[in-house]
DNA sequence: TGTACATCAGTGAACGCGCGTTCACTGATGTAC
DNA sequence: TGTACATCAGTGAACGCGCGTTCACTGATGTAC
């Protein structure tokens, strides 16, 4: 039964992958080892063959999982000009898709308070990829680079809080933190014809 | 070993405040019925005198988590304007105190994450308690009632969003997004002497 | 008010169950010659 | 290039362990008369 290792890779890369969405789905400790194997197409005896204990996997599914979002930020190196980028990830990540499918959505929102709990290799995976959106926000935005990484901060912090809080309450208090959050960070788009009063 | 009715009070009294510090301090599913037993004084055996359910303990324990915070708010009514109160609550809320010690402090940073994915009876409570949290923030806010809960809805996602992120980053970014969250939400209280430029 | 009995708060052992981890095994892959 | 052997990816059973929950039991409290 052993594989190539062209195989070995690709079940890797199906674990972490299947990872990376369960964590944000079921959170830390919710997320067993059997259900990852299982969801990645195999069984949970050989997962000691890819990762040394749970929490090396958990701290790898982290990284794809900010990997997996910042690529949405990243784009802006070469046909977009950050600031778009910036507008563009805001407006996905105020998206009501994205309260409803916290598996392919943003760790911090998903994730957060259990990472506040979890080891130091967790909350140092995590550090990394908020470090990364920051660097990557702040480009986008204007003024001096302080004012830029504080924009960039307060953001992500609205945000993760707006999407958190939603996923956590009813329907018509999720609606009125989304949209207060949206009003806050989303530039309203001009009107075709408007007479100032 | 039959205790008299007020004795049992007092032991319910004790479970659930036990129970209301260690969610926040360790989670919906790091909270175990027999950690918050020993806490309260007690035997695990016994907590079905007293509970249906684990479930139904972190249902009155998120309520009772609410209240805490919320005398904080609600003192407004009598002594102080509720704008004042709100600006205390602020402080209080985005201070190193508060990230330090989940376990006294506000369940939507502490606990938001996992409730999302929680059971709807903890959904109940702590839509309950967000939404006690925006009558009392709103109230401290200026403009009409829209922009008052708008206000509102965004100060408590930047808060809770920036005190959830400093618990599970590194020391400098925690500084760094507290420090925006507080830029953002914290009037600065004016220098003694200021000449415009 | 006193007495006899029912109730029940709390104890500590036990129950299934699911979890992370280990292990013997299989057989295809990789490698040394 | 071919062959013999070592390696090891994946399987499925098993391991401790901790969890939520149940249970028989104790003895003080509550209650009916």
């Amino acid at each position: 039964m052993r594989m190539s290792r062209e195989e070995k890779e690709r079940s890797r890369t199906r674990i972490v992958d299947s990872a990376a969405r369960l964590v944000r789905e079921r959170g830390v400790e919710g997320t067993g080892v059997a259900d990852v194997m299982a969801d990645a197409g195999l069984t949970h005896g050989g997962f000691y063959r890819h990762f040394e204990s749970k929490d090396a996997l958990l701290g790898t599914a982290i990284d794809e999982a900010f990997a997996q979002i910042l690529s949405r930020l990243d784009r802006g190196g070469d046909d977009q000009s950050p600031a778009v980028a910036a507008a563009e990830f805001t407006a996905h990540y105020l998206s009501d898709g994205h309260v409803r499918h916290p598996g392919k959505g943003c760790p911090v929102a998903a994730i957060g308070a259990d990472v506040g709990r979890a080891s130091a290799p967790l909350k140092d995976a995590f550090g990394d990829g908020v470090r990364r959106i920051l660097d990557a926000l702040a480009a986008g935005q204007a003024g001096t680079p302080r004012q830029r990484r504080g924009a960039a901060a307060r953001a992500l912090a609205t945000m993760a809080g707006a999407v958190m809080i939603a996923r956590a309450c009813d329907k018509a208090t999720a609606a009125e933190v989304m949209g207060a959050a949206r009003e806050a960070l989303i530039a309203r788009p001009r009107r075709k014809q408007h007479t100032t009063s």
